[in-house]
DNA sequence: ACACTCCTGACAATAAATGTCAGTAGCAAT
DNA sequence: ATTGCTACTGACATTTATTGTCAGGAGTGT
């Protein structure tokens, strides 16, 4: 094993660990010794990967991705540097944080070649007057989905009524200019799309669901056949 | 010089040239030996590097990007295929192709555990029937863009009233659920902005363009300080 | 045929990486 | 204070990888 293609792969081990790794496990895993695991773990810090060390302990890293070197098409990479333009200008605080860097990690990797195309390549997503704004918290909301909590909306339908559920958040949808949010609505016992400009409140409560074939979003996919063609 | 600083740098290399360069060239760059090179070259098409070679030619390699090793953030990698949804729904079928492409690259680098955690973002970007459709040919338009090509368009203002006019396109921007064409619209002597749905028709004419400080596309960004918060 | 290139194997020389050993330091528990 | 458990570093002999030289083969165009 070339030593370039093992240190790729200690990061990798590092980051499927929840708990810290010695560099002796570490040793063990690759089959070298514990002074090769310093000086890899050194050369690691220094090309920047995040890898923190604690005497007594072992070496922690952050939840990160490493990708290996990656060749990209033109249209591609347009296809990313738009792709952060829509999140940034399209989502909210959050996002469009991780979006700017984003583009300024891959800025700082391009050749000045490649961003003199990039000048000219003449897409933008700017903010736009017709996004039509929303007042919940799309952060907030994003975590109620990952942790599966259940979310009671004060939500106005088209006509302007109002009516109070309790749903179950399953994903957030982009349908330019707004958002939806999909659930399963226990007021309903169906799943139901609720525009995020049409939630007047929404308080994430504590109460945590567990899916089951009928309520959950992989299940609402499969019956209504959803497109976008990146999805499996 | 490691080797693997030199692999990297010889695609760059290799890429900033459009013409087909030789093993003797290479060699005098980065003060290695011919030998050395036919090696690295090797090494670089084993690890799927694109690059073609012919005898009494040289080496010659498609315009591609090459990224070295990286390391994104959750959030980062998330804004990274949100986006490229959004690009794939709302953007045109060469786009949404590279958007495709794009996505399974990702894919086949990313770590099973990775993937899992994708499954559980929930952040979608459908064929939106809010989108209001157009039929200028978008990839077309931005030839145009790209190589300076003058514009006759069709265009039908808000209030249905046609008028023909030749333009200098310079930009596209996505304001959801819609696209504008920004140009130098030389009826009005003034930039313009066109929503691509309501372009009837669009020629693209033989005319090319000389951009004036006036007319130009840079001019127009600083005089409106534009903001998507991405671009300098 | 000649010119100009890419390509490959073999091997001595050079460079880089590795493992062993010794020593230093930090943190927590006893 | 001592012990246990770790990270850390330098030195040096050994091992491994890379490099350059040399020789030979092949393809394309003039």
């Amino acid at each position: 094993m070339r030593r370039s293609d093992r240190l790729f792969q200690i990061v990798n081990y590092l980051q499927g660990r929840r708990i810290a790794v010695t560099a002796s496990d570490i040793a063990q895993e690759f089959d070298v010794s514990v002074r090769t695991v310093y000086r890899d773990i050194q050369d690691l810090i220094l090309t920047g990967v995040p890898i923190s060390g604690e005497a007594g302990v072992g070496y922690l890293m952050a939840r990160n991705h490493c990708l290996p070197p990656m060749t990209l098409e033109v249209g591609e990479l347009e296809t990313l540097m738009l792709g952060a333009a829509m999140v940034n200008s399209w989502t909210d605080a959050t996002m469009a944080k991780s979006a700017r860097s984003l583009v300024s990690k891959l800025k700082s990797v391009l050749s000045d070649k490649d961003r003199e195309i990039f000048a000219g390549t003449a897409l933008f997503a700017p903010y736009s007057t017709m996004q039509i704004p929303w007042t919940v918290d799309f952060s907030a909301m994003r975590a109620a989905i990952r942790d599966k909590r259940k979310v009671k909306l004060n939500y106005a339908d088209e006509k302007g009524d109002l009516t109070k559920r309790i749903i179950r958040p399953l994903s957030l949808s982009f349908f330019g200019p707004t958002w939806l949010l999909h659930g399963w609505c226990e007021l309903r016992k169906d799943h139901r799309n609720f525009r995020l400009d049409r939630i007047q409140d929404a308080e994430i409560l504590e109460d945590v669901f567990i899916d089951t074939p009928e309520t959950s979003l992989r299940h609402y996919l499969q019956r209504h056949g959803y497109k976008d063609g990146l999805h499996d």
